[in-house]
DNA sequence: CTGTATCCTGAGGGATACTG
DNA sequence: CAGTATCCCTCAGGATACAG
Protein backbone atom coordinates (compact mmCIF):
# COMPACT_ATOMS: atom_id res chain seq x y z
CA UNK A 1 0.00 0.00 0.00
CA UNK A 2 2.59 1.99 0.62
CA UNK A 3 4.91 0.82 -2.44
CA UNK A 4 5.90 3.91 -4.60
CA UNK A 5 3.19 3.96 -7.52
CA UNK A 6 3.50 1.55 -10.99
CA UNK A 7 1.03 4.13 -12.65
CA UNK A 8 2.81 5.73 -16.04
CA UNK A 9 3.86 9.11 -15.54
CA UNK A 10 2.22 11.73 -16.95
CA UNK A 11 3.85 13.15 -20.18
CA UNK A 12 5.16 16.90 -20.07
CA UNK A 13 2.32 17.69 -22.93
CA UNK A 14 -0.54 15.85 -21.46
CA UNK A 15 -2.53 19.09 -21.84
CA UNK A 16 -1.68 19.55 -25.15
CA UNK A 17 -4.61 17.24 -26.13
CA UNK A 18 -7.14 18.69 -23.55
CA UNK A 19 -9.13 21.99 -23.86
CA UNK A 20 -6.55 24.51 -22.71
CA UNK A 21 -8.36 25.26 -19.47
CA UNK A 22 -6.36 28.93 -18.80
CA UNK A 23 -8.74 30.01 -22.12
CA UNK A 24 -12.11 28.84 -20.71
CA UNK A 25 -14.47 31.05 -19.97
CA UNK A 26 -14.72 30.11 -16.28
CA UNK A 27 -12.42 28.54 -13.85
CA UNK A 28 -12.75 26.14 -11.04
CA UNK A 29 -10.20 27.60 -8.11
CA UNK A 30 -7.24 29.00 -9.09
CA UNK A 31 -5.38 28.90 -12.64
CA UNK A 32 -3.76 26.09 -12.13
CA UNK A 33 -6.32 23.77 -9.52
CA UNK A 34 -8.47 22.21 -12.81
CA UNK A 35 -5.45 20.46 -14.53
CA UNK A 36 -3.98 19.38 -10.91
CA UNK A 37 -7.35 17.66 -10.43
CA UNK A 38 -7.14 15.99 -13.47
CA UNK A 39 -3.56 15.32 -13.08
CA UNK A 40 -5.02 13.06 -10.27
CA UNK A 41 -7.38 11.42 -11.77
CA UNK A 42 -5.99 8.58 -12.87
CA UNK A 43 -4.60 8.19 -9.07
CA UNK A 44 -2.13 9.21 -6.34
CA UNK A 45 0.96 11.46 -7.96
CA UNK A 46 3.39 12.90 -5.97
CA UNK A 47 5.13 16.73 -5.92
CA UNK A 48 7.76 15.85 -8.55
CA UNK A 49 4.99 14.00 -11.11
CA UNK A 50 2.81 16.56 -10.89
CA UNK A 51 5.54 19.27 -12.41
CA UNK A 52 6.24 17.26 -15.24
CA UNK A 53 2.63 17.49 -17.18
CA UNK A 54 2.33 20.88 -15.73
CA UNK A 55 5.40 22.58 -17.57
CA UNK A 56 5.85 26.38 -16.85
CA UNK A 57 4.56 26.19 -13.29
CA UNK A 58 6.81 27.04 -10.10
CA UNK A 59 7.08 24.75 -6.86
CA UNK A 60 5.67 28.03 -4.72
CA UNK A 61 2.33 28.21 -7.18
CA UNK A 62 2.34 24.19 -7.44
CA UNK A 63 1.88 23.95 -3.80
CA UNK A 64 0.00 27.27 -2.80
CA UNK A 65 -2.74 25.58 -5.62
CA UNK A 66 -2.53 21.80 -3.75
CA UNK A 67 -2.77 23.85 0.03
CA UNK A 68 -6.11 25.25 -1.34
CA UNK A 69 -7.06 22.10 -2.94
CA UNK A 70 -6.55 20.57 0.29
CA UNK A 71 -7.70 23.30 2.21
CA UNK A 72 -11.33 23.04 0.67
CA UNK A 73 -11.53 19.37 1.11
CA UNK A 74 -10.48 18.12 -2.65
CA UNK A 75 -7.29 16.57 -2.40
CA UNK A 76 -5.30 14.79 0.38
CA UNK A 77 -1.90 15.12 1.31
CA UNK A 78 0.10 11.77 2.34
CA UNK A 79 3.54 11.99 3.86
CA UNK A 80 4.79 8.17 3.82
CA UNK A 81 7.43 7.06 6.33
CA UNK A 82 9.67 6.58 3.32
CA UNK A 83 13.89 7.10 3.49
CA UNK A 84 13.14 9.38 0.57
CA UNK A 85 10.06 11.74 2.08
CA UNK A 86 7.92 10.67 -0.30
CA UNK A 87 4.87 12.73 -0.56
CA UNK A 88 1.43 11.91 -2.65
CA UNK A 89 -1.24 14.06 -3.15
CA UNK A 90 -4.76 12.31 -4.29
CA UNK A 91 -8.09 13.02 -4.84
CA UNK A 92 -10.43 13.01 -2.05
CA UNK A 93 -14.63 11.21 -2.82
CA UNK A 94 -15.44 15.13 -2.95
CA UNK A 95 -12.67 16.34 -5.21
CA UNK A 96 -13.39 13.29 -7.29
CA UNK A 97 -17.17 14.70 -7.45
CA UNK A 98 -15.90 17.95 -8.86
CA UNK A 99 -14.28 16.70 -11.87
CA UNK A 100 -18.34 16.22 -12.82
CA UNK A 101 -19.22 19.56 -13.00
CA UNK A 102 -16.08 20.50 -14.69
CA UNK A 103 -16.19 18.21 -17.12
CA UNK A 104 -19.23 19.23 -18.30
CA UNK A 105 -18.47 22.56 -18.46
CA UNK A 106 -15.24 21.72 -20.43
CA UNK A 107 -17.78 19.46 -22.95
CA UNK A 108 -19.77 22.40 -22.69
CA UNK A 109 -16.42 24.65 -24.04
CA UNK A 110 -15.22 21.91 -26.29
CA UNK A 111 -18.79 21.49 -28.12
CA UNK A 112 -18.90 25.53 -28.76
CA UNK A 113 -15.40 25.82 -28.94
CA UNK A 114 -15.43 27.73 -32.42
CA UNK A 115 -17.90 30.64 -31.49
CA UNK A 116 -15.74 30.47 -28.28
CA UNK A 117 -12.97 31.86 -30.57
CA UNK A 118 -14.92 33.71 -33.03
CA UNK A 119 -16.40 36.05 -30.54
CA UNK A 120 -12.93 36.18 -28.72
CA UNK A 121 -11.31 37.37 -32.05
CA UNK A 122 -14.08 40.14 -32.80
CA UNK A 123 -14.33 41.10 -29.40
CA UNK A 124 -10.65 41.72 -29.32
CA UNK A 125 -10.63 43.59 -32.79
CA UNK A 126 -13.58 45.65 -31.61
CA UNK A 127 -11.91 46.48 -28.84
CA UNK A 128 -8.53 47.36 -30.04
CA UNK B 1 -40.10 45.90 -29.83
CA UNK B 2 -38.09 49.01 -28.07
CA UNK B 3 -40.66 49.36 -26.09
CA UNK B 4 -39.19 49.31 -22.05
CA UNK B 5 -39.49 45.96 -20.60
CA UNK B 6 -42.35 45.07 -18.73
CA UNK B 7 -41.16 42.16 -16.76
CA UNK B 8 -41.02 42.63 -12.66
CA UNK B 9 -38.15 44.24 -11.87
CA UNK B 10 -35.22 42.00 -10.00
CA UNK B 11 -35.36 42.01 -5.80
CA UNK B 12 -32.46 43.49 -3.57
CA UNK B 13 -32.47 40.52 -2.20
CA UNK B 14 -32.07 38.11 -5.47
CA UNK B 15 -29.33 36.43 -4.11
CA UNK B 16 -29.88 35.55 -1.43
CA UNK B 17 -31.85 32.29 -1.61
CA UNK B 18 -29.47 31.46 -4.34
CA UNK B 19 -26.20 29.66 -4.29
CA UNK B 20 -23.58 32.37 -3.12
CA UNK B 21 -21.37 31.80 -6.09
CA UNK B 22 -18.21 33.63 -4.20
CA UNK B 23 -17.97 31.20 -2.03
CA UNK B 24 -17.91 28.14 -4.84
CA UNK B 25 -14.79 26.55 -5.80
CA UNK B 26 -15.51 27.56 -9.33
CA UNK B 27 -15.93 31.18 -11.34
CA UNK B 28 -17.56 31.56 -14.54
CA UNK B 29 -15.63 34.78 -15.55
CA UNK B 30 -15.45 37.19 -13.75
CA UNK B 31 -16.23 37.41 -9.75
CA UNK B 32 -19.76 38.87 -10.55
CA UNK B 33 -20.41 37.42 -14.40
CA UNK B 34 -21.93 34.55 -13.24
CA UNK B 35 -24.75 36.67 -11.21
CA UNK B 36 -25.16 39.27 -14.15
CA UNK B 37 -25.98 35.98 -16.25
CA UNK B 38 -28.62 34.64 -14.06
CA UNK B 39 -29.89 38.28 -13.88
CA UNK B 40 -30.80 38.40 -17.63
CA UNK B 41 -31.73 34.92 -17.35
CA UNK B 42 -35.40 36.31 -17.79
CA UNK B 43 -35.05 38.48 -20.26
CA UNK B 44 -32.75 41.63 -21.38
CA UNK B 45 -32.18 44.19 -18.55
CA UNK B 46 -31.21 47.70 -18.20
CA UNK B 47 -28.00 48.84 -16.73
CA UNK B 48 -29.69 50.38 -13.80
CA UNK B 49 -31.81 47.31 -13.06
CA UNK B 50 -28.94 45.01 -12.84
CA UNK B 51 -27.65 47.11 -9.68
CA UNK B 52 -30.14 46.48 -7.74
CA UNK B 53 -29.92 42.80 -7.65
CA UNK B 54 -26.02 42.39 -7.49
CA UNK B 55 -26.30 45.16 -4.40
CA UNK B 56 -22.47 46.23 -3.67
CA UNK B 57 -21.09 46.12 -6.93
CA UNK B 58 -20.15 49.95 -8.30
CA UNK B 59 -20.63 51.00 -12.01
CA UNK B 60 -17.39 50.49 -13.01
CA UNK B 61 -16.90 47.10 -12.31
CA UNK B 62 -20.62 46.44 -13.11
CA UNK B 63 -19.34 48.29 -16.65
CA UNK B 64 -15.80 46.03 -16.62
CA UNK B 65 -17.83 42.47 -16.33
CA UNK B 66 -20.29 43.95 -19.05
CA UNK B 67 -17.54 44.56 -21.39
CA UNK B 68 -15.81 41.48 -20.86
CA UNK B 69 -19.17 39.43 -21.17
CA UNK B 70 -19.91 41.28 -24.63
CA UNK B 71 -16.50 40.93 -25.62
CA UNK B 72 -16.82 37.11 -25.17
CA UNK B 73 -19.85 37.03 -27.09
CA UNK B 74 -22.21 35.78 -24.01
CA UNK B 75 -24.02 39.31 -24.10
CA UNK B 76 -25.06 41.47 -26.29
CA UNK B 77 -25.80 45.38 -25.96
CA UNK B 78 -28.23 47.41 -27.64
CA UNK B 79 -28.70 51.14 -27.38
CA UNK B 80 -32.14 52.36 -28.04
CA UNK B 81 -33.39 55.64 -29.50
CA UNK B 82 -34.90 56.91 -26.81
CA UNK B 83 -35.23 60.45 -25.32
CA UNK B 84 -33.44 58.28 -21.67
CA UNK B 85 -30.45 56.99 -22.94
CA UNK B 86 -32.00 53.45 -23.05
CA UNK B 87 -29.54 50.49 -22.64
CA UNK B 88 -30.44 47.04 -22.96
CA UNK B 89 -27.86 44.06 -22.15
CA UNK B 90 -29.17 40.44 -23.37
CA UNK B 91 -27.76 37.15 -23.59
CA UNK B 92 -27.10 35.69 -26.40
CA UNK B 93 -27.96 32.31 -27.92
CA UNK B 94 -23.63 31.63 -26.75
CA UNK B 95 -24.57 33.32 -23.35
CA UNK B 96 -27.71 31.13 -22.56
CA UNK B 97 -25.75 28.31 -23.81
CA UNK B 98 -23.20 28.91 -20.60
CA UNK B 99 -25.81 28.58 -18.26
CA UNK B 100 -26.27 25.39 -18.82
CA UNK B 101 -22.71 24.27 -17.20
CA UNK B 102 -22.82 26.83 -15.00
CA UNK B 103 -26.03 25.92 -13.31
CA UNK B 104 -24.87 22.28 -13.65
CA UNK B 105 -21.91 22.93 -11.80
CA UNK B 106 -23.96 25.11 -9.18
CA UNK B 107 -26.55 22.01 -8.44
CA UNK B 108 -23.23 19.97 -7.88
CA UNK B 109 -22.01 22.73 -5.34
CA UNK B 110 -25.61 22.78 -3.52
CA UNK B 111 -25.76 19.08 -3.45
CA UNK B 112 -22.52 19.26 -1.55
CA UNK B 113 -22.92 22.46 0.54
CA UNK B 114 -22.20 21.30 3.90
CA UNK B 115 -19.39 18.62 2.99
CA UNK B 116 -18.32 22.04 0.93
CA UNK B 117 -18.93 24.18 4.23
CA UNK B 118 -17.05 21.52 6.67
CA UNK B 119 -14.28 21.30 4.57
CA UNK B 120 -13.87 25.06 3.89
CA UNK B 121 -14.22 25.64 8.17
CA UNK B 122 -11.83 22.31 9.12
CA UNK B 123 -8.99 24.05 6.38
CA UNK B 124 -9.93 27.04 8.00
CA UNK B 125 -9.25 26.01 11.47
CA UNK B 126 -6.03 24.41 10.32
CA UNK B 127 -4.46 26.73 8.54
CA UNK B 128 -5.08 29.32 11.63
C1' DC C 1 12.69 15.29 -3.09
C1' DT C 2 9.61 18.67 -1.29
C1' DG C 3 9.13 22.35 -0.51
C1' DT C 4 10.21 28.06 1.67
C1' DA C 5 11.77 32.73 1.24
C1' DT C 6 12.03 37.04 -1.33
C1' DC C 7 11.06 40.13 -4.70
C1' DC C 8 8.32 41.84 -8.38
C1' DT C 9 4.49 42.90 -11.50
C1' DG C 10 -0.22 43.30 -13.23
C1' DA C 11 -4.91 42.79 -12.85
C1' DG C 12 -9.20 42.67 -10.14
C1' DG C 13 -11.97 45.02 -7.54
C1' DG C 14 -13.73 48.63 -4.12
C1' DA C 15 -14.63 53.89 -2.78
C1' DT C 16 -15.59 58.18 -4.27
C1' DA C 17 -16.52 61.76 -7.32
C1' DC C 18 -17.75 63.52 -11.73
C1' DT C 19 -19.93 63.84 -16.80
C1' DG C 20 -22.91 63.86 -21.33
C1' DC D 1 -29.72 57.26 -17.03
C1' DA D 2 -25.41 55.14 -18.08
C1' DG D 3 -21.58 55.32 -17.49
C1' DT D 4 -15.91 57.64 -16.68
C1' DA D 5 -12.11 59.17 -14.02
C1' DT D 6 -9.02 58.57 -10.04
C1' DC D 7 -7.05 56.63 -6.30
C1' DC D 8 -5.81 52.75 -3.71
C1' DC D 9 -5.06 48.17 -2.05
C1' DT D 10 -4.79 43.24 -2.08
C1' DC D 11 -3.55 39.04 -4.01
C1' DA D 12 -2.53 35.73 -7.70
C1' DG D 13 1.17 34.34 -9.95
C1' DG D 14 5.98 34.28 -12.02
C1' DA D 15 11.40 34.39 -11.31
C1' DT D 16 15.01 33.20 -8.63
C1' DA D 17 17.37 31.40 -4.86
C1' DC D 18 17.77 28.67 -0.86
C1' DA D 19 16.65 24.88 2.90
C1' DG D 20 15.50 20.48 5.51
Amino acid sequence: MTQPAQRPPLPADFFDELCPSSLLPFRFGDTWAPMVLRCLEGGPRRFSELRVPLGRITPKVLTHSLRGLERRGFVSRTVHADPKRRVEYALTPLGRGLLEPLDAACRWATEHWDELIDAHERGAAVTG
